[in-house]
DNA sequence: GTATTCCTTGACGCCGACGTCAAGGCAAGG
DNA sequence: CCTTGCCTTGACGTCGGCGTCAAGGAATAC
């Protein structure tokens, strides 16, 4: 099939397929005239790499997936370096993870100080008095 | 104080400062001899710049901060407007948290079963015999 | 004077994963 | 023949937040 038609069938487009190509991810045989030719093997190729992509993989990251795939391992993560992509991918996870709920806690804490200084009295009932240290 | 003095102080550097400038976040006096000059008000408008930035705040996001302090209020969380931006970022850290954990668990279950389908048999014991269906 | 250090503006570089436009080739249908 | 639609390579644009270099002016120390 060519460039036009794996593009379709993966959901993806032309211009992503030859960046690949250009990264030596996913190069192409050609046909007599010059155009692009693939087959189902390709499209199986690239459907892992579009699926480790959603997941947030970098392009270099999804190569050994890619590298298992094409040394006929009937998964792309049968290899061990695809493995070791998985537990640093589930590392920077965890630390991203932690890290933006720290930052969203912290955010909460901000937007509920801020509010409560922004409104000293509401209307139909008394303000709190949540002065430190007080015995009035 | 001068551009150089301001960057250390506030732990970041002259070029940030004059993006900072070109952007309109932060325009500065200029002395006689064309120096940009700033003063203790600067360093704490940058302050709560490079606060929100380690937040991951865009530095449009900062505006309404700035704003707000440079209006004369006494935080620049003080104003409506940057309340509405703590709420946007807190919904957005929440979505972004969500997928993160989605894509985390899915990591996992992609890892836990390639990780099952690599070790027919481990040394030592006999292997577990997962087929479906099966009444042996 | 001169050496140093700060300051100025301007402009290009970077990163990743493509989007978009340009100029042209090739095949098929009418 | 002409049009349409696919294909080719090449090259520049995008986004954010600066880094880095270049060429030159200004203030201070010696």
């Amino acid at each position: 099939m060519r460039i036009g038609e794996l593009a379709e069938r993966a959901g993806t487009t032309t211009r992503t397929l030859r960046y690949y190509e250009s990264r030596g991810l996913l190069p192409a045989r050609r046909a007599e005239n010059g155009y692009r030719s693939y087959d189902e093997g390709d499209l199986r190729l690239l459907q892992q790499i579009r699926t480790l992509q959603e997941f947030g993989f970098d392009l270099e990251e999804t190569r050994p997936f890619v590298d298992c795939l094409r040394a006929g391992h009937p998964a792309g993560d049968s290899c061990p370096a695809s493995l070791a992509v998985y537990r640093r991918k589930l590392d920077e996870l965890d630390a991203l993870i932690g890290q933006l709920r720290s930052v969203r806690a912290e955010v909460g804490v901000q937007l509920a100080r801020a509010e409560l200084e922004a409104s000293p009295g509401l209307p139909g009932g008394p303000a709190p008095r949540c002065e430190l240290g007080g015995q009035p």
